[in-house]
DNA sequence: GAAATTGCTCTTGTATACAAAGATCGTTGA
DNA sequence: TCAACGATCTTTGTATACAAGAGCAATTTC
């Protein structure tokens, strides 16, 4: 693999899980002394994050974390809404019994994360589902637009399970989900991962007017 | 700008119309001779390439143009359609009485070019038309998503107008799409956009069965 | 004292140099 | 004659060097 590439997934990495907050100045040096390597790499890793829409570019003012304004991000959750109602609407049609069996097992796995109150698990559970939705859709260009939307969002989604009694809410509509799925019924399934994600949307949407008073924007410390 | 930026321009255009066909070896040094610049802004224009799908860099291969096959492009079309759904869903809801206005010009500027008998004046109308309704969704997240696959959709879509009686086909969906959103019905629009992309994907899908025997792939010369 | 301009410095963007991994072609052996 | 191995040669990937634009500060002028 290049040294580019690599340098790429951890960056991306530090992005999604806020090591680099939105806002944060990616000094090309800095980076370079960082990982050992030249200019060079990190460069083309900056130009790939910023094709994948996680770092913004700005010709010869530096690579910054892109930031999502709030409006930004309720309009990405509604294209990911669409998104995964899609999945489910080809997924309900397409899925194999194997595929079938999995995703309950995943539904499963977020039943016990949850029983266990690991929010932790309970997120990399609910990813798990969510995706074996998508590759059940048997569509692999819309498998890895979902992924990739969905990994733009995932600190979002994260910072969203902490509103009080989302996932017991989460839990029950994956239940109508695979019932959905397993009859069948791709309207069904369609409308209720459309549902399943715009709640997440509006959710955060309060959850960021809720604590918009309290914290600074962009030091998320728990 | 940068000069990478601008060279992603010229070679994305070279893409997309044909000049580099799909399979093509991006030579770096080739490249570079020909725009008189080093190898670094190359190199940095294909991985922007690379990032938006239109090249595949193989590591320590090089980066060719990316072969796109019969599958994968029904599987686009399919997520277009649900895109251009979504995009007609949200217009006839949100759209302005001025966008409305410039929409149904845009219907207009198309029933002319056919009338013309201009293909390629069709092919920009067309184009002209569809943009319109990703802006009337008001979601400028879906809008950029919109334009950028209908952009690596683009010359197959053009391909896709040589299908006879396509264009009159084409031109009576739009009118239906048009009465949709202006009556404010999302279903309708939504149903009568996806219908229109994805008949788009099966014609194609029956031009290439048509003429896989007689052209040799590739080489599309008129 | 404030504002504007100029010069310096810091950082990005591009060119070039170097290293290493594939590809190709020839040679040798079976 | 064909296949396999090896050397060379091409090409990518990374490092370094150089150029040029942007920001900042200090100084000068009004």
């Amino acid at each position: 693999m290049r040294r580019a590439e690599s340098l790429r997934e951890v960056l991306e990495n530090d992005i999604v899980t806020g090591t680099y907050p939105a806002g944060t100045r990616l000094d090309e040096v800095m980076l370079a002394t960082r990982f050992n390597v030249s200019r060079t790499p990190i460069r083309e890793a900056l130009i790939e994050l910023s094709g994948a829409g996680l770092v913004e570019i700005r010709p010869r003012r530096g690579a910054f974390v892109r930031e999502i304004g709030i409006t930004r991000l309720i309009e990405m959750f509604e294209v990911m809404a669409d998104l995964e109602a899609m999945c489910g609407r080809l997924a309900a049609r397409r899925i194999r019994v194997e595929e079938l069996a999995g995703l309950e097992q995943a539904h499963e796995a977020c039943i016990h994360a949850k029983a266990d109150g690991d929010p932790d698990a309970y997120f990399h559970a609910n990813q798990a589902f969510h995706e074996a939705i998508y590759k059940a859709s048997h569509n692999s260009f819309l498998e890895e637009q979902a992924l990739l939307l969905q990994n733009r969002l995932k600190v979002y989604r994260r910072l969203q399970l902490r509103v009080p009694n989302r996932i017991s809410g989460s839990l029950s509509e994956h239940g109508q989900i695979v019932e959905a799925i397993k009859a069948g019924d791709s309207q069904r399934a369609a409308e209720a991962l459309r549902q399943h994600v715009l709640i997440q949307g509006e959710r955060f949407n309060d959850f960021v007017a809720s604590v918009a008073g309290h914290v600074k924007s962009g030091s998320s410390r728990s």
